[in-house]
DNA sequence: CAGAAACTGTTTATCGAATACGCAGTTTCG
DNA sequence: CGAAACTGCGTATTCGATAAACAGTTTCTG
């Protein structure tokens, strides 16, 4: 959470990089790296140890190379977190046996979805806050979305909002569990119960959920409620049209 | 972006903090501070300029102290952010002159919500990624959501669900909107289209939906449309029990 | 009331991070 | 061959968080 040293971002090189527009040097040594593998090692450090732990010397040394040579391979760590979650997102499986309604092609595709952000999820923090920038794996995921709520009939602007609703469900998924994964998680809890055990009469319908076991752990993917209950909803606006 | 150079999160100090639970010096100077004005002090930046620019010096040029003055009153950086968030929500309004069943009362409480993501559109930021550290007014909006859909009847879990569903939801819309606030976004935009308009026969749906005007901007409040879809899929839950 | 004790704001010093700049060596083209 | 186009790298700058130590201020205690 320190400050932004950082120089703004650059999306027309972000997205030459993303896009393999690049011109190939013809001078000069062989380049002794490639955008690609510097992400690679990013996408590595970020996976074990969180992104906090993606620097420049981070990585730089992950590659047994100076900080400053990553310079001659991206322009900086904004462009650098592009790329990193455009190759971490990797391409949508093909739908090859799910059946041929929207329904079950959105629950496949939530689920795959879902399934990045839990072995990337520092995904979250890196697109929070920020515009997207599209890449060629971004597309592909938002182009299956689409393709699945194309068939539910409804107007176009529509599926884009049930597109984000569905999105918004999985990050929320992603938030959560990195949040329980966090160290301390017990301590955490003694605490936050200790704070209720003062001050819980204040909070009648809290204290009501938490004695039934709202926040007790649950068995099942977490995902399903969710996407239940979207795709109910979405389903009952498609009917009704 | 840059690197984490603080020590870790003291739960138990923000807890103190939060909840005033904090002894008071009796001897020493008279304390030219406040651990709330640095908070409301640090809102304001947040508010105007964004995250990024809430450091511990500015915060401290801002109330006429040194960097360090502000070490008396919050223990650092990390634990400031748990304070700001909890203030920056402020109390849920009272429900007076709403309907008293759980999809009225649920409507008016994600609007709440949203208004306050809005106002301060870093608390997705500033919460990101972390455990949340309840305090007293993120636990009176949390009640007050339990309290509605307390009345679904359904199982305490479910309603935990559904509470994540919805703030999910609100979420969403505040990353979309924070993005869309981001500077240059008509050369963005044009970038996009650019690549679209060389790379778009691979995404069919995209380039049907965004003819369609999928992407086109929307009139009438984000929120409605996904909320709606959430209720109906919890109406339908409901229902059938 | 004299210290001691508990505080306060400040100064100074580290350390980590991003990244600008310029240098020396490497390749390739005219 | 010599300039041009590159490459990796050492150096320096700037910001941010925060530790440590210091000097002045109040309030107790004996």
């Amino acid at each position: 959470m320190a400050g932004s040293r950082e120089k703004k971002r650059d999306p027309k090189a972000s997205l030459a990089l993303l896009w393999g527009e690049q011109e190939q040097p013809r001078r000069g040594p062989k380049p002794s790296l490639t955008a690609g593998r510097i992400v690679a090692a990013a996408i590595e450090i970020a996976d074990t140890e969180g992104m906090d732990a993606v620097s420049m010397q981070r990585i730089a040394a992950e590659l047994d190379v100076t900080t400053m040579a990553l310079y001659r391979y991206v322009p900086g760590k904004a462009e650098l977190i592009d790329l990193m979650v455009d190759s971490a997102l990797g391409t949508p499986a093909t739908t090859d046996g799910i059946p041929d309604d929207w329904r079950s092609r959105l629950t496949d595709w939530a689920r795959q979805c879902w399934a990045k952000y839990r072995r990337h999820p520092w995904i979250l923090t890196a697109t929070a806050m920020r515009r997207q920038l599209m890449g060629p794996n971004q597309l592909a995921w938002l182009d299956a979305a689409l393709a699945a709520l194309s068939r539910t009939g409804l107007p176009a602007a529509q599926q884009h909002d049930a597109f984000l609703l569905i999105v918004g469900h999985i990050r929320t998924l992603a938030q959560q569990s990195a949040a329980a994964d966090e160290a301390g998680e017990e301590e955490w809890n003694r605490l936050e119960a200790d704070v209720l055990e003062r001050h819980g009469h204040r909070y009648p319908a809290l204290t009501a959920a938490i004695t039934a076991g709202a926040f007790a752990p649950q068995q099942g993917d977490p995902l399903d409620f969710g996407l239940e209950r979207i795709l109910d909803g979405i389903a009952a606006l498609a009917d009704r049209a």
